[in-house]
DNA sequence: GTCTATACAAGGATAGAC
DNA sequence: GTCTATCCTTGTATAGAC
């Protein structure tokens, strides 16, 4: 299908060069077709993007979900992170843009970006409440708050920090890093039963 | 004269709409001159961005300096970050947008961008072993680390979080919540006499 | 419904007159 | 040092072939 071909080489190309740098000729020439075409299928270029950007959101909210079957734990949180970042990696070229999101927080006809990015951020709040009713981590409310601070803005921006400053990174180690970083922060808050959880995280994730 | 007047005008209209949505001819209708005019003093519009992030990097490399001749403390920490984020305040409308700072990042021509970083990171190694050493901070080296991380991303990213996401920040109230969140980060390892830097330090910012 | 060809507007960049 | 005229690229819209 056509319009799936187009999503899916605009997606290479974003990654491989930024958004900006690619146009829609370009798009149209990498799958042999004629620029007006693309314009069938997209009217704007921005709607191609608006596409992917909800392609990814889609995908994660299915992590979350699966999450959510699950009683709560500090592995299984780490877990959920780890998709999400490689999620992020995939969709960077989209994804690390600011002033696009910026578009597309301010857009009204699209996807409503601002209420989706409270609602995950209650989801966190939520999430770390769990965590502590099921004694994972020893955290008081303003804690709770600062956790949910702390993985907003670093789960926002890892990747930018990622591709901006290193060229060619190696995904896997990269995400490797940033998930230290995260398991460093969490066993600061961590209980016992916490470390724990943690520790068979790092076992299976590190080995 | 002229150059810095085009210099202050595409600032103040860069951080009003952004990078891409200012033209080189509204710059130029700003000033009353011709668009040609404008090019005269900057060849290419990013030429006026790569000036004014040197002029960012400027002010910045000051505040650094003017830490370095006290003794460390938290406090005087925090000071520094405070000084540090209006100036990212100031310059925001160049300062978030990643592309741009992609761009400027690989441009061999311009500021090194990439040393410069690499700098800032050892320069807040540095600090934190200072403050280490002046028993403000209980930390191992793997903490350091950690909190370099953290400092870096946190620092690089927090007004872009603010001005994505908040479409006209209260600037005081914005930053004194990013520096809440820094001053959680750092009490959580922080000493006896840390702790009292930072007590004085809320006093006299929170009142 | 799919696709091509083409035209138009906006913005960055350049050359040359004054 | 300043300005006008012009070019080129890119996003976007449309008319029409199959």
């Amino acid at each position: 299908m056509t319009e799936k071909q187009i999503l899916k080489s605009s997606l290479k190309l974003f990654n491989e060069r930024g958004y900006h740098d690619v146009g829609m000729r370009e798009i149209a020439r990498e799958l042999n077709l004629s620029p007006g075409n693309v314009t069938y299928y997209f009217k704007k270029k921005d709607d191609i993007l608006f596409t992917l950007l909800q392609e990814y959101s889609d995908q994660n909210t299915t992590f979350y979900e699966k999450y959510h079957t699950e009683s709560a734990s500090i592995a299984g949180f780490l877990g959920l992170m780890k998709n999400i970042f490689y999620s992020q990696y995939q969709y960077r070229g989209v994804y690390i843009g600011n002033y696009i999101v910026q578009k597309e927080f301010q857009s009204t006809d699209s996807i409503n970006y601002k209420s989706t990015s409270e609602r995950r951020k209650q989801t966190f709040q939520k999430m770390f409440t769990d965590l502590r009713a099921e004694g994972h981590i020893n955290a008081n409310d303003d804690d709770i708050d600062f956790l949910v601070s702390f993985i907003t803005l670093f789960g926002r921006f890892w990747i930018s920090e990622a591709t901006i400053f290193d060229k060619s990174p190696d995904v896997t180690q990269a995400i490797k890093h940033y998930i230290r970083l995260l398991v460093k922060e969490l066993s600061l808050f961590a209980t016992e039963r916490g470390k724990l959880s943690i520790e068979q995280f790092k076992k299976e994730e590190f080995g």
